[in-house]
DNA sequence: TCTGGGGTCCTAGGACCC
DNA sequence: TCTGGGGTCCTAGGACCC
């Protein structure tokens, strides 16, 4: 499958662009902008192998996720075990079931995180802004570099880019290449693996045309389930349909979001300052657990971890969000806003624990997740310039003060050395941790896998 | 076939204010 | 007389993505 090179001819674009019968009239750029997805093919599954090239690196079929024998579900398969039909989200078991041979290893979280860096640190020397939107995905805008790269074609730099990511962090990735952002992420798909595909401007309606509704972004099961009940499969199908039809079918907004969606409208920019809206853990557990001290325990575990996060990152949270699962799967949440921005463990777990017992007295029966959540978030030198409270607020200068002792001692001695009301020794992971990333995640031991 | 963990965004209802 | 209307904040739940 040959990667479109084709030149782009801003002049001719201009005039072929939308019908102005488009309703309503989506504003357009000032220019035509290009921008490239860069997606690591199977990420989790390079990873593993690097990391590991005697195990996992000689595993042909090879599955990353939770342990068969625990709760755990695939977060990435090898192609070739994809053959089989795995996929992820699918449960550790069944996959084990479609394909008996694959090797199955836990997801190795820090290496996930720290080669994800090396490869938007290798992208930020090649492309003047950058934007992560997962761990494995990347957007490029190099709108203004066709002189710069002249004579250089987008999709001849996409294949550029994707040698050098390759050279210098050993990771493959694929590139999809259009005016917008969601064409870029469309063409990547269709560039995988290991691929660059270019969807040329002025040709986006047609790229679309081939694609299945379902193939969209923000198109999931729910409402493919609702459009094929109208008879709509293909983008083709549905692109036929009047607005007001598809708002009166899924909703005012959504339907006018569908509209715009399938004609490719998306007027969303790469931007590389984008913040965190919110910071939550969540553990499935081993065995349910039944008694309100074996949550508890988990619970303050849970907002430490948090809570350590969220001054790592310099922020502060207004609202503290408990989370819970039953053995029967059903998901509750509490949450609870406090009029004053919170960034101690003591006061993120006091509040917690207020809402795990409101969830436990509506429905106490054992339980198989719990997590803890912060939003609301703002910047803590910003918060502090407004701060009303002194003693008697919701949070105390001294609560604050303890937990920065404890990220200190932490930055030193590992996570998960001090802990609210126990003392346990530092972890016995692989690497000591002598510099820990600022925004690493507290292990909960070396292990990573469920639990 | 027995369902992870990290997120974002949307909706709908109630409280509250003007 | 029963009964407005818009805006914002908060909460609970759900869809969706990787």
């Amino acid at each position: 499958m040959g990667p479109e090179a084709r030149e782009e001819n801003g002049r001719e674009s201009l005039l072929s662009r939308k019908p102005p019968t488009d309703v309503p009239p989506v504003p357009e750029p000032p220019r035509e902008r290009r921008i490239l997805l860069v997606d690591c093919d199977a990420f989790f599954v390079q990873v593993a192998r690097l990391e590991d090239p005697e195990g996992a690196g000689r595993a042909r079929l090879l599955v990353v996720g939770g342990s068969p024998s625990g709760r755990g579900v695939v977060t990435s398969a090898s192609y070739e075990a994809r053959a089989f039909g795995v996929r992820s989200a699918m449960p550790t078991a069944q996959a084990l079931r479609l394909c008996p041979e694959a090797t199955v290893v836990g997801v190795p979280r820090g290496a996930i995180t720290r080669r994800s860096r090396e490869v938007r640190a290798v992208l930020e020397e090649l492309a003047p802004v950058v934007q992560a939107a997962s761990v494995d995905e990347f957007y490029l805008d190099l709108t203004g570099t066709e002189r710069l790269f002249a004579p250089e074609t987008l999709a001849d730099t996409a294949w550029r880019i994707r040698r050098t990511i390759l050279e210098r962090t050993r990771i493959s990735v694929s590139l999809g290449g259009g005016t917008r952002r969601v064409i870029a992420k469309l063409a990547a798909s269709r560039a995988k693996p290991a691929g660059v595909y270019v969807v040329p401007t002025g040709d986006e309606q047609a790229f679309l045309n081939t694609l299945d509704l379902a193939e969209l972004p923000g198109v999931g099961p729910s409402l493919v389930k609702a459009l094929r009940a109208r008879g709509l499969v293909r983008v083709e199908d549905a692109i036929g349909v009047q607005e007001e039809w598809l708002q009166r079918w899924f909703g005012e907004r959504r339907g006018a979001w569908l509209y715009r969606r399938i004609r490719g409208a998306d007027r969303s920019r790469v931007d590389p300052a984008e913040r965190r809206k919110s910071i939550s853990s969540e553990r499935t557990f081993f065995r349910d657990l039944e008694t309100d001290e074996e949550l508890e325990q988990r619970l303050v575990e849970l907002a430490t971890s948090v809570g350590a996060t969220l001054r790592g990152k310099g922020l502060r949270a207004r609202t503290v969000t408990v989370k819970l699962r039953d053995h029967d799967f059903r998901t509750r949440q509490h949450a609870r806003t406090v009029p004053e921005p919170i960034e101690s463990d003591t006061t993120i777990a006091e509040i917690a624990r207020t809402l795990l017992t409101e969830l436990r007295a509506e429905r106490r029966v054992p339980a198989r997740l719990l997590g803890v959540g912060l939003s609301g978030l703002g910047d803590e030198a910003a918060e502090r310039q407004m701060t009303l409270f002194e003693e008697g607020g919701v949070e105390s200068e001294r609560d604050r003060e303890l937990s920065r002792a404890v990220d200190a001692i932490a930055e030193r001695f590992g996570h998960g050395t001090v802990v609210p009301g126990r003392i346990v020794g530092p972890s016995p992971g692989r690497r000591p941790a002598p510099e820990v990333p600022r925004d690493r995640k507290p292990g909960r031991s070396g292990e990573p896998g469920p639990d």
